[in-house]
DNA sequence: CTGTTAGCGCGTTCAT
DNA sequence: ATGAACGCGCTAACAG
């Protein structure tokens, strides 16, 4: 059923060991044999067994794309981004592994024999013992999304809280004063993070931190709704919400809409990501975009770069957000004037 | 640095064979003894080298999921459901290698060795020339999406036209007859069928087929917008507007309000899929919901029996879609009355 | 430049 | 019930 180089041999009067090195291009084989060698082996359409090779070669031809969850908290434009981003760096030889943390009982199976790297994209601490688990396996790993304390894991990430500022800042340009916060799940360090965005503008433009101000999500549009209604009902009400992610953003201009409210003429939203849809949205949501897809690639670049030389500078790579201005935020001056 | 059945031999005072016969949970082996192998194996925080039993096995523990294509025309939320639904049915002991079609130059590493079972979500007939390569090599394989004609195929898949007949349907039952269509890429398969639906309904309810009335897409929300805007600008525009997938029902709708309209009051659309958004635009989308997640898992458990038992019964599975009634179809009947 | 030999880690006859 | 020897397909020393 299978081609192997002994075969090729045979038909070309060589060993195996010509063979192999024929088909890696040793230049320690003449140019004539070697022509005549990949000749039969396309003839033959031969491909290499790579088991055998990884056997021996101890190297697994497979990278490890681990999330910390597939569902539940994890968009699908979340997953579909990274995937892309990490498999349009990769090269076809190599497998791409993909699967959530939580999948997992024990990690007994993650060895480096299995992989010759691993991309973590990291949600939340729950996952730092996996991150000790391949350290102590010297599997070369790069953690993307979340910045993880240990100096010598290569971390790529941005910066979230700026991305929230510039947007509470959009707010407050607009002559926002009432502004309120829909929190990522809680214990996702991207919900902190933004969370943190949200106070440090509103401590430095001497607005007051309200409790009430500060609801709880979980990063999916219900929750974005649900949070929305719960601020509408409030005695005084917010004229303008960060939503912690464009879903829950989504959540949240379907509330204001049920409610009878115009989001963009009464009311303020602006969300985080920058998913497809939000240039969609009627009106378009104003939102924090967050480079997941480049984040993903830089990762894989850095993976694959660490997984060669071994790279020393594990500085903590940050990719800026940046702020994309649509139609979903009033502003308030000219309306009052 | 690995630990191997070799190491725990001389430990045990045994052969290695011995070993690699109590880890398999031999019945030849004493209880005795198993126990104490299996003891020092934990000890050693043993895991055997998938690639020397792969290469011993004649089986890689690999399964290839392939799409069509990666990025444009799949969407996010398309990707994203297929491999959650696979990921939950196979074990984490497999890989699971996640691929566009279009990646590959040539299919050359695409070999049994490599692959224990490949899972297909065919968009399009361009992936013919892969399915007979697959079927060359004899590696089982299912087809997820799209009909295919070899009976030796597995085949899962949904019966759009059935669904999108429904959604006509209720624009008729609504009073609508002026019904137009936004086509999806023009060579997928997915677009035929329910461009079929569409003229089959159309057909049935004796309203004439107007090619001004179906538009181009290709999936993605701009090319609903652009679409949509075509239609308004028709000298006799349509009251309600059928979107072969929901991204660009969401792209329709957006143009119905730029053009000062309101969906769901003044003008009708219904989309294909129900993706998650579909529940929280405004209005609610009107929408044939396919189980793309419950097809993939069908898919992958179909593969796990066909790589066991070689199953015989290859009849097309069909997962019936269905129509979720929500805000965007305007009931004329009530209105004009 | 090429061939001989060995070995990667595992499962599997064939002995005993 | 256990072990010795072999082979999966490949690469890498070591000769020549």
């Amino acid at each position: 059923m299978g081609v192997t180089i002994k075969d090729i041999a045979k038909l070309a009067n060589v060993s195996h060991t010509t063979v192999s090195r024929a088909l890696n291009n040793s230049p320690l084989i003449k140019e004539n044999t070697k022509r005549k060698i990949i000749e039969i082996a396309n003839q033959l359409n031969y491909s290499p067994d790579v088991h055998a090779r990884s056997l021996v070669l101890q190297k697994s031809y497979t990278i490890g794309l681990f999330l910390t969850r597939l569902s539940n908290g994890t968009s699908s434009s979340f997953l579909a981004e990274t995937i892309k981003g990490v498999n349009s760096v990769i090269d076809e030889n190599y497998n791409l592994y993909v699967r959530g943390i939580q999948d997992f009982q024990d990690f007994s199976a993650i060895t480096r024999k299995r992989f010759d790297g691993i991309i973590l994209m990291s949600q939340s601490d729950i996952d730092n013992a996996f991150i000790y688990h391949v350290l102590e396996k010297e599997i070369p790993l790069v953690v993307l999304n979340r910045q993880v304390e240990e100096r010598s894991i290569v971390n790529v990430l941005s910066n979230d809280q700026e991305g929230v500022y510039e947007a509470i800042n959009l707010f407050i340009e607009n002559g926002h004063r009432n502004i309120a916060l829909i929190e990522g799940t809680s214990h996702f360090r991207s919900s902190q993070e933004r969370k943190e965005g949200y106070i440090k503008a509103l401590i430095d433009f001497k607005l007051p931190i309200l409790q009430e101000y500060m609801v709880k999500g979980n990063y999916d549009m219900e929750s974005g709704y649900k949070a929305m209604k719960k601020l509408l009902a409030l005695e005084n009400p917010p004229t303008a919400v960060f939503c912690s992610n464009d879903d829950m953003a989504i959540g949240a201009m379907k509330a204001v809409n049920d409610a009878g409210l115009f989001v963009g003429a009464d009311f303020s939203i602006i969300g985080f990501d920058d998913i497809g849809f939000s240039e969609y949205t009627s009106p378009a949501l104003t939102t924090v975009k967050r480079p997941i897809e480049k984040i993903s690639m830089v990762g894989a670049q850095k993976l694959l770069q660490l997984m060669d030389d071994v790279i020393e500078e594990n500085e903590p790579i940050y990719l800026t957000t940046n702020l994309v201005k649509r139609q979903s935020v009033v502003d308030l001056n000219k309306k009052n004037s």
